[in-house]
DNA sequence: ACAGAACCGGAGGGCCACCCCATTTTGGCG
DNA sequence: CGCCAAAATGGGGTGGCCCTCCGGTTCTGT
């Protein structure tokens, strides 16, 4: 690749009359991809767009293509938490806290999960969002196993798969930021017991205030 | 409600023709599921089953109902499962067990794990399948619990969420039924690593002991 | 055999993705 | 400034899907 960055290097660059209807496209989608979800109908995009549905799929061939342009620069901004957290001392509390802002970031953008699986198993020209992510996260995790942090047989692939299953089937329920962050703790820190159970203690001193509500439970996946 | 059990108790036993054209129904419907997913074309359902698209939705009025009679007998087979392994004399890996048991029909059968998630949402007629693999699991787990093998906060809904999840997402992958396996041990497990690694080492039969050390976690759920 | 109930399925309406091509808009150049 | 070719547009057509009416057909009890 000729490794560029903002929008594209155009050799010719875009009259305005079609960058204009490029960004109108791509406000209207946000919107309505916000209010319906990835399977927003993209007639009605372009008609929000005031704009003509054959415009839309000149600009964007396929859906894939609208909804990756929608959601880069969400993208970017994980990729930009992940360089932060890199910096961080706890390799394996940075990895976790990456996750919980990715899940956090597909809850509250509508379609973000459904995009980012989408790039993952299409061959298909727009799978730069899932090999961003990927790549972002994968320097996080390189970190996490040397820290002896993470098993060394789990992939980044494997966990932000896990993450964006959880996202896309929690995604439509009321409380989906709740849920998706309960769930992806218990993939993380697994289902056996971390540690004394203790059932009916009036005092939630640290352990059961965690096991009884999803809270943001700062907890790791380490055994305290 | 009247509560019976098989099928239905029609009161009034369904012309033959009307039966007839069900089942055509039924099968064509699990063709097209098996080959399309769930989101199959009604009324290409209707085709193959060389029926009018009419008489499909008189006879299903929802795709739900449509997914819950397709799937019915595979649920079923589920619950018998369920009902077998609570027999056994290990809680925590009966329900590791059943679960895998679970992903490895939804995988094996395309469409099972979203009928089973729509059916957990949807308030609309047809959350029968949901209702009896929750039941069905709900044992297993409670069990489970005692025998202090499985975190008290964790539900039976949300180990099925995330099999679900996890198989939903992982369903049109090519080797689905071994990729959705690895993420539900990792699921199950967590993330961190375990102690000492699976070796020629003997079980700690009292691994239920367990106080601080993940690795007993990970033998007991360790695939049998 | 007959009447009425149960059932069927073609036709049609509303919506959608995608494509073709005549028409309009831009922007560089004389 | 005006011209004109290239770039961009969008109305309209095609084919598909879901779902519902309604006139015609088939079954079943007597």
């Amino acid at each position: 690749m000729p490794s560029d960055s903002r929008t594209s290097p155009p050799a010719r660059p875009m009259r305005a009359d079609a960058r204009r209807n490029y960004d109108r496209l791509l406000a209207a989608a946000a919107e309505a991809v916000a209010e319906q979800g990835a399977e927003a109908s993209l007639e009605e995009i372009a008609r929000r767009a005031g704009v003509g549905s054959a415009t839309l799929h000149r600009h964007f061939p396929s859906r894939q293509q609208l909804l990756e342009a929608v959601f880069r620069d969400k993208v970017e901004a994980l990729c930009a938490r992940a360089a932060d957290l890199a910096a961080g001392p706890d390799p394996g509390r940075a990895l976790a806290t990456w996750l919980r802002a990715v899940a956090g970031h597909a809850v509250s953008n509508r379609g973000l999960a459904t995009a980012l699986m989408r790039g993952a198993h299409d061959p298909t020209l727009g799978a730069t969002c899932h090999a961003m992510i990927t790549n972002a996260g994968a320097g996080l995790l390189a970190r996490a196993r040397e820290a002896n942090a993470a098993r060394p047989d789990v992939s980044i692939t494997d966990l932000l798969t896990l993450v964006n299953a959880i996202c896309l089937t929690v995604e439509q329920e009321p409380d989906a930021a709740a849920h998706a962050d309960r769930l992806l703790t218990l993939a993380l820190t697994g289902v056996h017991p971390v540690a004394a159970p203790a059932e009916s203690g009036p005092h939630p001193a640290d352990a059961t205030k965690q096991n009884s509500l999803p809270s943001g439970s700062a907890m790791t996946w380490n055994a305290p």
